[in-house]
DNA sequence: TTCAGATAGTCAGTATGCTGATTAGATACA
DNA sequence: TGTATCTAATCAGCATACTGACTATCTGAA
């Protein structure tokens, strides 16, 4: 019998709730929360873009970005300047604040990871990422 | 190397997104969101229920489940009567627009999670659902 | 019996994530 | 040139999900 408990949809959004609550206990030294977190990290890798660009790498909505750069602006990790060859646009910048936590935001991503996934074989690891990757993908 | 959109906490979110999105849109027909339709069917198996002890079984906070409930009972699924024999709390009852939608919500249920799920082999579906189970479970 | 502490639910505030409307600026074509 | 269309960002509004404060009520121990 089909138990809604049990279903995918369910434990994914059970699994997600768990993993942010486990970034978001780590991310508090930074006053970060974990999608700012990935924001900022995607900026570290690669600054110098607007926000539908930002969007796009992140797979975020345009006002969904809009709010997280504004947050990481007050905050100043970031900071927003008009781009001069197209004025609808701002260009991305990280601060020396942000470059100074690079290292240990992403320490500690991967620990959280590794926790998520530390009662799971390597294989069931191997098959949850493939099977995930698809289910992200598909349609 | 770690890759930030390829790690299961970012993959999680991403799916869960796309989990919501799929249910949400063959929901509109009820005018119920993808939460509420787990309240509600959660509800239509055993009602007279208060809040917490819902909110336990769908695991959810006090008051997100307040936030869920009184919306259902704007729509007219749900009624509140106050508990009798302890007045701080309200016994919910599912209604007979309720049960008229409960076996197509159950459809539905199986066909997102079906479609979520339709380029994953037998194995794959066995050991996501195993490893996600896992992973809500843990600590 | 009374009162301190526990409990059920709500409200305010914050963050994420979406839709749809709006504003300002860019672009393409008649 | 001018106008219609497109685009980047923001805002309002809604839903979910949490924390912490608060109200009303219940319960247990002195």
């Amino acid at each position: 019998m089909f138990e809604l408990n049990d279903s995918l949809s369910f434990l994914l959004s059970k699994c997600n709730q768990k993993a942010f609550a486990l970034a978001q206990e780590r991310l508090i030294t930074f006053s970060l929360t974990p999608e700012q977190a990935v924001a900022l990290t995607h900026l570290l890798k690669k600054d110098g873009i607007n926000q539908l660009q930002l969007g796009e790498m992140i797979q975020k909505d345009r006002t969904t970005v809009s709010g997280i750069i504004n947050k990481l602006v007050t905050l100043g990790y970031v900071i927003k300047e008009t781009n001069p060859s197209d004025k609808r646009s701002s260009l991305l910048y990280v601060t020396e604040k942000a470059n100074a936590i690079k290292d240990a935001m992403l320490e500690q991503a991967i620990e959280v990871n590794q926790a998520l996934m530390k009662d799971l074989t390597e294989q069931q690891r191997e098959i949850l990422i493939i099977s995930l990757k698809k289910i992200r993908n598909s349609r």
